[in-house]
Formats: structure tokens, sequence, C-alpha cells
DNA sequence: AAAATAAATTTACTGTCTGAAGTAAATAAT
DNA sequence: ATTATTTACTTCAGACAGTAAATTTATTTT
């Protein structure tokens, strides 16, 4: 028997009984409409007999939802394009998304210039629009202008009316709590905790849904990227700032109250750099595009001030070119870049991450394979490595991204049960 | 229009279709038993009306219920403890759990000993022994030896059987693979991807799950600690080494694949201390007792070497006698915990951490406001700060945890619809 | 004793899904 | 050409989980 007494027996609360107190209700369950229509929408054109195999689901059950989902116009039967195989039994009928049963807007807003993207129920982009954005700082009023002025302008170019569209994405930069659609703090904000879903929502009649920008392109990867064949994945961002986003078992991981992941802010050295956060040792201040400008004046006359966009892309060439100092601020960038991948794969352990950003970081990665550099600083990771993926991309992904926040938000409200 | 031009409209694998791919099925649905079941558990005793208001349920559904439960016999009607205040109307029936309607055993394995108790389905300990450990490395076998030693002193104790045990639940340092009952590597095996649950389960004829150490700690405190009201927790344990553990919407999160929150070897520092892991900047190299201990000698007189319990003991002491020495390896210590918090907090944003471990650590952090310190090293505090508690415990709350390992998973079992 | 009130039970009903039997449409074998 | 085989799809009875409303039960208030 053991000699030590538990300080544990009735710690706490002097509560009743044992084990969790669960909250009341709120168990999600994914109705097999739901499940077969992404299904469909997950794989182009699928047989009924295929979807009950995927789904493990009765071929009787198929019928049914498929019939629904066909009278509410949401899927069709077509002609199977790739059929030649010819075999035995009775042909399958292929079913697809009708393309055009329902449309929404993805919208991005950033501090040089607003995107936005009008598509159809498969993400099809049937109009797209970018304003340039002055002001760094505005009150909410002057954003929602320019958001309604982005919609009317992409809704023209369309030609549709507000009242086709099922609901509307966004994605801005800060933190954004995605649940209440609110935006607790944004570089473009000069007010806090702003309800811009709320207010979009009231102003456009439109069911609207917001996120930061790294979940906004961590579901542009999930949706039209690397990620729609992987299940669990981790997106790290590296642009002006640091950002990452997170998924699991195919739905965006947001944390335990809806913000978490800001990877830019984790400490990677105690009284470190300074950081725009006003913090010391952020990953950010390390890796971040804004962290190499300050650098920059070792390499490159800056006295001729250019855009971020311009000095990132003279520092790249004068590294290319041979310039020691250029090369030195990259390579200690790659440094910081691999410890946070490391610092991701011990945490959250996916399978995969993708670094996705802009094209010119990457140029100067060329020659470093990290994903066994990620490895060297990681445990145990000879048994489940961890793949990285980069993916460089032009400025539509966010748009695209915040199209994909729209369409599932549309997807659940058009196969909901019994409507 | 955008004159930018897309990359990413074809992104990636020349696949049909849009949107996530989802593999077969998978989707978890808690059955309203379950939920009653764990609503008396959780409370203690609650009349069958109560439970309908709280799980936003049908009266008629719960008496339903409840008469399978009780005939199952795993609730019953007591007399309600608290019922003075006499209200109009049909009094209500309090339910309660039948404690002893199947028991479980929960083991804990470390380096220095072994402990395990056998409790009833509310987690009373109903006996409790531990072994001393002394093979710091041995073969599976010597340890499925130990354990099955540790079973049957204990059933003896208990004066029961092996068959009147539901579930055997096991914590063991080192990486393991819950979904799978794996030991991928740990500091008690002399070989790794043991699969141990399976072994111990043929050998016992008793279902077996494990756990690694963080995630049981965390367990003992979602199901006896200060957890059980938080749906929403981190656990943070600083003992020989580092770990955590997180627990979102009442569940254990085990990151992607399973093996995640490996906050010790974070990485805080480019080339920083050497880590037992043998790489470099691990958090664990700068505040787990391992890497304290190694600095000790600037404070103490290490020629008679003991144990790491003992030297940190004297440690601890010297820090409070007013040793600088001493108090500058505690001080230190203190800034990497802080920085070790502030990173669960910007990556996991919970609404409480615990920091939980051995008593000697903390009363060297009585001066410190951890909550405040972790404050100053996150973004975004202000609106949602997280609150950190310190919670010492003794050596049973491994064996606890695994104890709540094992009955929530004969928590599942008994109440599985359609028996 | 009657009225009021709240808890628990009973009953009829709904929606979701399954499993088994049946139908349809093609190829392969005779 | 006819029959057998194979595969896809449809139909339908029924299991099951759950609800809502009416009913019964047990108590306090008047």
């Amino acid at each position: 028997m053991s000699e030590s007494k538990s300080t544990l027996y009735d710690v706490g609360d002097g509560m009743a009984g044992c084990g969790p107190i669960f909250p009341e209700g709120g168990f999600e369950k994914n109705s097999l409409r739901k499940q077969v229509f992404e299904h469909v929408r997950g794989n182009g054109s699928v047989a009924r007999s295929d979807i009950a195999r995927a789904l493990s689901i009765s071929a009787g059950s198929v019928t049914g939802i498929a019939a629904e989902l066909i009278a509410a116009g949401l899927i069709q039967e077509i002609e199977d394009p790739d059929r030649e195989i010819t075999v035995r039994g009775r042909p399958p009928v292929a079913l697809a998304i009708v393309p055009d049963s329902f449309h929404v807007i993805g919208i991005h807003l950033a501090n040089e210039r607003h995107s936005a993207i009008l598509t159809d129920s498969i993400g099809t982009v049937l109009a797209e629009t970018t304003h340039s954005a002055c002001a760094p700082k505005r009150p909410v009023s002057d954003l929602i202008d320019e958001i309604i002025l982005l919609v009317t302008d992409l809704l023209k170019i369309a030609g549709m009316a507000l009242n086709q569209i099922s609901a509307i994405g966004i994605g801005i930069a800060g933190l954004v709590d995605h649940t209440t659609g609110t935006v607790a703090w944004s570089p473009l904000l000069s007010e806090a905790n702003v309800k811009l879903a709320g207010t979009i929502e009231a102003r456009t009649g439109t069911p609207v849904f917001i996120d930061n920008d790294a979940n906004i392109v961590t579901l542009a990867e999930l949706w039209f990227g690397g990620g729609r064949t992987n299940s669990n994945f981790a997106v790290m961002t590296v642009e002006h700032g640091v950002g990452m986003g997170l998924v699991l078992n195919n739905r965006l991981f947001r944390g335990a109250r809806g913000m978490g992941l800001e990877l830019g802010h984790t400490k990677v050295q105690i009284g470190g750099a300074l950081c725009r956060c006003g913090q010391r040792g952020c990953l950010e201040a390390y890796l971040a595009d804004y962290a190499l400008i300050k650098e920059a004046a070792s390499a490159l006359d800056l006295t001729a001030i250019g855009t971020e966009k311009n000095t990132m892309e003279r520092l790249s060439a004068a590294s290319k070119s041979g310039d020691p100092a250029a090369q030195a601020i990259f390579e200690n960038a790659a440094k910081y870049l691999i410890l946070g991948l490391a610092n991701i794969v011990q945490l959250f352990d996916p399978g995969l991450i993708i670094v996705s950003g802009g094209h010119i970081r990457y140029d100067n990665l060329d020659n470093i394979d990290l994903g066994a550099e990620v490895h060297k600083l990681t445990l145990n990771s000879n048994i489940n490595a961890c793949e990285v993926a980069l993916h460089a991309w032009d400025g539509l992904v966010w748009a695209r991204g915040a199209s994909a926040l729209a369409l599932s938000a549309a997807t659940d409200y058009f196969t909901r049960e019994s409507r």
C-alpha cells in the first residue's frame, strides 16, 4: 500500500458526484443529407452505389436522399464523363452538383487593397473585382461602405442581384471571433470589438460570416488547394505577419475559445527582438516581412522608401545576385521558419504542413529541404514524419478562402434536414 | 476587375469537384442515454425533471432512459439528501449512480515506482497499491509482469476478482498512441512500438486503455480536479520533464494524429541549451527538474549524489533560505514557465491553464502573479484573459487519471444503445 | 375537501435510417 | 437468340430515438 496521502480525493469545489459536468446539449450530428451532398461535391461526379459504399450507408438511404436533393435542385443526374470501361450489370448513373443552385460572395479586406469574388455552389469564380484601399485605420462605418461598394460592383459585373446570393464570407486581418462575427481588433479599423458580420448582414439581408486571414487561407487550401485530400493538416503563412491555421477532421480548428493559433506571437526567445505587437521575442519579429525589412538597410539603399512588397523584391533580388547581407537575412529567416514548423509539429502533430505565402520568399528556400530540417528539430519524427509543402499563390486566395467560408455555411443551410 | 491571374483556380491535384473530400463516416453522436448517465454522475444526484431541463430533452425521454439505466443497474432512485425546502407539486425523485455497478483499475507506470488504484463507477478509490520499480529500461515482457503483479496485488487488497473489473487504464511516460494502444517510445522500455494495451488485454481478458502521463494528469483534472467545471482548459506539468494536456469541449485533445502537445520539446531558443532529447533549445531544457539540477552545482554541494527529488528539495530549501544562486535558478525557470504558458495561450486560447506538479516547485512561485505575467506576454489578453491556476498534488493523481481513462471507456460501454 | 402545482408516466406520433425483397439494365455464356 | 449473371437502383416494412401532449401521481395551499 502507498504511504502517500492524497490531496486530490476531495480537491477543488466540494461538489457532489464526479466526472466532467457537461453543459447542455450541443452535440453535432452530420445528417446523411449533408454527407451525401458533400461527397458528391468533393468528387465531382459519383454514382449512388459509390456513395453508399464510400459513406457506409444503405443504398436505400442514398436513393431517398438523392431524390430529395434532386427535387431541391441541388444535384442532378449527368452523363458519366469517364465511362468507357463497360462492366457487367446495370450501369451506374452519375450524380453531380447543379453549379448554379446557389451563389456566394467571398471578400478579402486588406491594407492595400480589397478583393471580392462571386462563385457558384462548386466554387467556380463567376466574377471578381479588386478595389485599392487607402486609409490604414478607419472607423467601421467607412469600412462597411467599402464593403458595400465591393459587393455592388461585383454584382454588377456578374449581372446578379443581392437576393440571389446565399451567403457572404469575409476575411480580415486581425483578431476575429468567428462564432459571434466580431472583429476584436484589426489593423484596418480604428475601433475595437466591432460586430462586423451582424452589421453587414443587416445592410445586405444576407447571412455573413467572417474569419481572420490565416483561417481564410487555410480554408482555401482545404477547399481548393493541397489540403483537399488531407483531413488533417496545418497551414503556416508568412507575409507581412506570421499566421497559421489548422484543419482537424476536415474542420477548421479555431482554439478553445475561437481565438488561438497565433503562431506569429509565440515567443521563441526570452527578451528577444522587438515585435510590432510591442512585445519581445515573438516568432514574427524574426520571420515576417516587416522584420526582414528592418534589417534590409544593411543590404539595400533604403533612402528611397518603397512599398513593403517592393522592398522585399529588392531584398530577394540582392540575395539571389549574391549579396552576402541579403543572403544572411534570408538564411536567418529560414532558421526561424523551420523552428516555427517544428513547433507546429510538436504541438499539433499534423501529417502535412502547407507553407503558404507569396512567391518572393520561396525563391530563397530552393536549396533547403524543409521536411528534413524540421525532422531534425522534432522528437519521434522517425515514426510519423510530417510532410512540409510549399504553396505559392497570388492575391486571389484570400477571397477564395472567404468564399469557402460562405460556401460551407450555405451548404449547411441547404442540406439542413426537414426544411 | 483584378489584374492578377490566379494560380489557385486549378491548383494541386487536377481532381474533379471541389471542397474537402470526406473519408467514410465517423461522425460521433452522443446518445441521450450517455448524456443522462453523465449528467447524473456529474451532479451526484438529480431529479428526472432537472435532467430534462438541463439537457433540453423531453421529460418522456428521461423517464424511458432512466428506466433503462435503472434496469441495467447503473443508476438508482435515492432519498434526496438535501430536500427541506418543500414546494408545491409532486416532489422530485432524485437519481444517483449505483457506485458498485462496475469497477475499474487505474495504473501509473513510472521510473521510480508504479502505483495502481481500484475504483467504483464514480471514481471512489477502494484500494490502492504502490510497487517500487527499479530497472530504468526493460523489455516489454518484464514490464508486463510488473503490471500483472500490480493488478493481482490490487485485486487481493480489494478482495475482488479480475472478471469484476470492467476496464483498465494505464498511464505511462513516453510517446503513446492512445487509439492503437501502442507505446511508440518510453523511458521504461528498451523496445519501441510496443502494443502494450493489446498484450495486457490478452493477459487479463479486460479492455485496456493507455495514454501518456501528461494526458493522464489532464484527465485527473477533468474528472476530479479543477477542470470539472470547465469544458475547455489546458494543463501544464513540470516535473522531470515538461508536458501539457488540452481539454476541448470536455474531451481530451490529442493532436491531429494522436501525438502532439509535446510542449516540452517546442523550441524557445535557436541553438539553445541541450535537452535530454538530444536537441537544442527545447523548453524542457530550461525548465524541467533535470535542467535545474544540472545548474544546481553552483548552489549545492553535489558530491553526495542523491535522488532527483532529494536534490530538488535541497535546491528549493537553499533558495528559500536566501541562497542567491539557487534563487537565480528558480527565477530563470519561472521565466521559462511563463513563456511556456504564454505560448499555450497564443496557440490554444484556453480560458484556464492548470499548472500541475509537485509541491516543491510552487513554493518558489509564491511571489509571482502568473496570470499577470502571462498576460504581459500575450496579445489580446485584455479581452479574454486566461486564468492560470496552480495545483499541487501527490503521487496518486497519475493513477486517478488512469482510472478516469478506464471509467470513460466503461461508461461508453455500459451506456451504448441497444446492448 | 378542493384547488393548485409540479413530477413522472403514458401514448401517439415523427423523422431517419436500415435491411430485405424486388426491379432495371447491362454483359457473358450457352 | 436466349438464359444466366452481375451490378445499380427502388420500394417498403420496420427498428429506433426522440418529441409533444395528455394523463396520472403526489404533494402543498386554501
